[in-house]
DNA sequence: TATTGTTATACTCTATAACTATA
DNA sequence: TATAGTTATAGAGTATAACAATA
């Protein structure tokens, strides 16, 4: 009962907590909701991805995604195109609106919430950076590798 | 745009997301929803704690923890109690067999979530629980220092 | 036959606000 | 008047499974 790596998770688990705290509210005054905004900061700065990456980088299955994704198109962030190399697949991404509310939002969410790291130095930041990408490192391995990824375009 | 603590938020939820699609495998296996299971792993190990408290605890909504300790109370996992000294506040704890839930699904959820761990080292996980201290330290001094806190039992 | 995305169902969570009963 | 919890409502996310089109 001893295992130690939980007081880590526990940490990690307030941690986040609080940060979606800290933001949740300017999330919610740009009036997405949590998965929608999930969606608009996965696609910020990428030139799109297929349903199917969008629904494993946000751990949001398929049979949802569909219904996010819907909601997102009726309020015109984002677009959808038949891929061009498999025809089942979508291609998403940010429309110019899109784009606007996820240059918009996304530094409002930033900033207020990056206010609580005034303080921390580069070696604060270093320090956290490190740690953060070792655990990130072995919690990846301990999915399984089949991660078969086509490429395509 | 350079915020560089944007960096570590990510890492921060880039492992939280891992560990919980980690974890989320056996709690779902559980029955618990992960609400539910929130309130459960919040509510083990102390003698209780009323709404009020668990609601800050777990970011859940007062009228939605309503709900929530509902389903809990009808599967038989915790129950409330009105509070002796304020009798608007209810004092919710786990019974007997919400004990047992705690004892059985949170080791099992631990175990399995634990092994990618396997190889850390004790100055691996003091690392990882230095930063992440800090880090939680900040996050918390963000939000209001109202926490009134009366005395109560 | 396997995979991408859709549809349908049933349930759960969420925000919000009006309400009650205590304080 | 303020606070703890309830109720009601509307909207959104979730798991799951059956389905279509494509690979």
């Amino acid at each position: 009962m001893g295992a130690r790596f939980l007081k880590s998770i526990r940490l990690l688990a307030e941690c986040m907590q609080g940060y979606e705290r800290l933001s949740g509210e300017y999330v919610r005054r740009s009036g997405l909701t949590h998965a929608q905004f999930d969606i608009i900061a996965t696609l910020g700065n990428t030139p799109g991805m297929s349903y199917k990456e969008l629904g494993e980088k946000t751990l949001i299955t398929k049979g949802t995604l569909t219904g996010v994704i819907e909601r997102l198109e009726q309020k015109g962030l984002v677009e959808r195109q038949r891929s061009d190399c498999d025809k089942r697949s979508f291609f998403v991404r940010l429309t110019k609106e899109g784009e606007r509310v996820f240059c918009d939002v996304f530094p409002e969410v930033i900033s207020q919430s990056g206010k609580v790291f005034a303080h921390y130095t580069p070696d604060d930041f270093s320090a956290l950076e490190k740690t953060l990408s070792e655990l990130k490192n072995v919690i990846m391995a301990g999915h399984l590798p089949g991660t078969p990824e086509h490429d395509c375009d």
